[in-house]
DNA sequence: CCGTCTCGTAAGCCATCACTTACCGTAAGC
DNA sequence: GCTTACGGTAAGTGATGGCTTACGAGACGG
């Protein structure tokens, strides 16, 4: 449900900078946005996306905004490709002709 | 190197589709798109995108191109998310009161 | 040989979205 | 108090890209 979000909140370059960028750690906006190609108002904008998806958390600190990776949020997705490898390796072998069953006259080996 | 475009690839909740319909087996172009809300044309660009993208992979069987999962072009990525959480847990601790370490007793309960 | 089914490609349209500048609230320092 | 640093928000703009219809090319059956 949330890995779909994850996917396309990551999909964009300079976001995907902003969040790399606090793998080093917590950071506030200023930092961040010095070592990028963007405006500062550019990665507040990226950093609400990021703290909506649940990629990053923020914290209040005086006047600053604190803001910190949350690993959480990415393993829906990691869980969204695992199931790729189990379920394909399932499937794969009991669809192979289910799938196709009809107008396949032609009985060649169609799969690996 | 290519987990970027896998992500930007899988972004597209259509496309995302695209891929995921395959999970069941192999299947020709005009299969896939019955079951999707777009036509058949826009069906045949995104499996352009996924295979381009290492994703999938096209075979010729007479008139049918026939499209099939290429798992392989997943490990990147998950490389990639893999590598948030050891890294995380290093660096963080590591950084945790270097990058700003003005008095910061309180942690957020990570981990030990 | 011709009609049909297969599919990819071209051209065009339209919505999404990332970025900018401008502005406003807030917290610390003088 | 005023000024400066910090950062979120609004409004407007430009480009990216996903979708459509129309067309062309290849394979198969009559």
């Amino acid at each position: 449900m949330a890995y779909e979000t994850a996917l396309a909140v990551l999909a964009d370059p300079t976001r995907r900078q902003v969040f790399e960028r606090l793998r080093s750690g917590p950071c506030p906006v200023h930092a961040i946005a010095e070592g990028l190609p963007v405006s500062r108002p550019a990665v507040s904008q990226h950093l609400k996306v990021l703290k909506d998806a649940g990629l990053v958390e923020e914290r209040s600190e005086g006047a600053r905004r604190i803001y910190s990776l949350r690993r959480e949020g990415l393993a829906e997705l990691r869980d969204w490709l695992d199931s790729f490898w189990d379920d394909a390796l399932l499937a794969f072998k009991i669809e192979a002709d289910r799938t196709y069953r009809h107008a396949k006259g032609r009985g060649d080996g169609d799969d690996e």
